[in-house]
RNA sequence: GCCGCUAUGGUGUAACCGGUUAACACGCCGCCCUCUCACGGCGGAGAGUACGGGUUCGAGCCCCGUUAGCGGUACCA
């Protein structure tokens, strides 16, 4: 049953999706999908030296990783420049607009004569006759079509969605251009066209495009075409309230990055959906479902909203730190809450790009290994990425020892020749449990009169490179056997490697 | 220059469209759990609402001014 609802997102491709029109998006799929209506996706490319395939592919892509699935389009500005001209000039020929000779050097002086009167420039061009026009037009002066704003008392009101009431005089609209003097035509005019020949029923988009609404409506009532009913969203600041680009912080602004980080697609749309909107209950984790069935432009807010970037002219004082706190900690949530049959795919996938991933974790055995190991080693981490990273070890035998971790827990000289030994001791073990293993290493301890803790920790750092992890005797299962011992065996040897060097420095001085 | 919007704990937001304990989450602190680090459980600190006026019995919420931030104002999109 669909509602004829219609609304539409609809980018510039500028070569990357800017995390606020990610937003943008999102917001129009909610209410989309909430009051049973169509999502409708269309590229503004009418800038031709930006819009290159690679950049609408950027769009597509990013859209398509967050699972926000539009129902009509791509359509392509581009290709309906001919009928933007046309309504132009239905609009010239029923004497809505006009043909305006005004130089830009012209316009620039009146604006800044009204500027120094320090009144507001609001253009009104010459009004000529048929004649008059023809005759500018045959000594070949260029011309600006500009739409002719009423010369009345009067005001476009409107109710926007989130802003509520807007008025704007007519006196105070200047009469704007619809074509360029060589024929194309102007946002203005092109996205008002768009959103006509796609019978959009809702324009949901930036806070930016506010100010221009009481024109676009000038157009539709010209036009004597259903207006549709409009809603401005808060636009995304960084930490310190400027605008986020690309140009300014980098990748973080965009949302390959994030997909490239490790970040859960439901888990981002949960933290930009909280930028400007809120559910109304303090709740703060959100899946789709909830989203849709909670979305209410009665709870998005005129405040601009933040994402707070770290700066990025200064080296991470953390390396997980490396984006918005809330963001990092909501994809933690997601991946420490998400169902496994829903996760392993994707650590599946990000171990394949990493060229860690084995046909082994698929098949019999393996495939009950991989889903064990990711469901203990997900607690710590924060996205994807650290299955890669931080829990290398569980997949590869190429990982590297954490020098922090050395340090702290590979200290004692002993290790050298406790820890082969301690794999002599495991090695014979009849069965492979936790708790054999446990039991083992302490009697081991025991035996040497130290702590099992020196060794437990040792371990950690000899079977995974980190100092921190699941439970030691779980770690020794899922690496098993003949890993475990291989590790406990070649560390120790890499310690005797050392330790002759560090006597004969002793000796020496 | 002119017009519009915004300003609440360290961070991000909320607060019956004025009612008399300023809430939630993250982060921080303590305890429990604990082989490490987490996760989890229990508890704690922290804003009196940018600044200055006003209206009102009563204001974070309404009005005025200031400061700051953002947006619009182009033959930018």
């Amino acid at each position: 049953m669909n509602s004829g609802i219609r609304v539409r997102f609809a980018p510039s491709p500028t070569g990357y999706l800017h995390i606020g029109g990610a937003r943008t998006a999102l917001f129009n799929w909610l209410f989309a999908r909430k009051h049973h209506g169509t999502f409708i996706l269309r590229i503004e490319d009418t800038d031709r030296e930006r819009s290159t395939p690679e950049a609408v592919a950027t769009i597509l892509d990013g859209l398509r990783w967050l699972g926000l699935d539009w129902d009509e389009g791509p359509f392509y500005q581009s290709e309906r420049l001919a009928a933007h001209r046309q309504l132009a000039e239905h609009l010239l020929a029923a004497g809505h607009a006009y043909k305006s000779y005004e130089t830009k050097e012209e316009l620039e002086a009146m604006r800044q004569a009204a500027e120094a009167a320090k009144q507001p420039f609001v253009f009104r061009g010459r009004i000529l006759s048929p004649a008059e026009e023809a005759q500018l037009t045959a000594q070949g002066i260029p011309y600006v079509v500009r739409f002719r704003v009423p010369r009345t008392d009067g005001a476009v009101t409107f109710h926007d969605l989130v802003h509520g009431e807007q008025t704007k005089r007519y006196a105070d609209i200047e009469d704007f251009a619809l074509l360029r003097s060589d024929g194309s035509p102007l946002y203005i005019l092109s996205n008002a066209a768009d959103d006509i020949a796609e019978r959009v029923t809702h324009v949901i988009r930036g806070q930016d495009g506010l100010a221009n609404t009481p024109k676009q409506l000038l157009i539709y009532r010209a036009l004597g075409v259903p207006e549709p009913t409009f809603a401005h969203l808060p636009l995304i600041l960084d930490g310190k309230r400027a605008k986020l680009s690309k140009r300014k912080h980098g990748e973080r602004a965009t949302v390959q990055f994030y997909q490239a980080q490790g970040f859960i697609p439901d888990a981002f749309l949960n933290a930009i959906a909280l930028i400007g909107w809120s559910p109304g209950d303090n709740r703060e984790i959100l899946s789709r479902e909830d989203m849709i069935a909670a979305f209410d432009f009665a709870q998005v807010s005129r405040t601009n909203g933040i994402f707070n970037l770290p700066p990025a002219d200064q080296p991470l004082a953390d390396p997980r730190q490396f984006t918005d706190p809330k963001a990092l900690w909501l994809n933690a949530e997601y991946l420490r809450t998400l169902p496994l049959d829903r996760l392993l795919p994707m650590v599946q996938a990000q171990l394949e790009t990493a060229g860690l991933w084995k046909p082994a974790f698929a098949t019999g055995d393996g495939q009950a290994w991989f889903a064990r190991t990711v469901d203990v080693i997900r607690e710590r981490f924060r996205t994807l990425v650290d299955f890669t990273t931080y829990g290398r070890a569980y997949f590869d035998d190429t990982f590297d020892i954490d020098p922090e971790a050395a340090r702290k827990n590979l200290r004692d000289p002993r290790l050298a020749t406790w820890l082969p030994e301690l794999a002599d001791t495991l090695e014979p073990l009849p069965d492979w449990t936790a708790e054999a293993v446990e039991a083992a290493l302490r009697d081991f301890a025991a035996a040497r009169e130290v702590k099992a803790g020196l060794f437990i920790n040792a371990a950690r750092v000899a079977l995974t490179g980190q100092s921190v992890g699941p439970s030691m005797f779980e770690v020794f299962v899922l690496i098993g056997r003949e890993r475990s011992c291989a590790r406990l065996r070649a560390t120790g040897q890499r310690l005797m490697a050392e330790a002759p060097a560090s006597r004969d420095a002793a000796a020496t001085s």
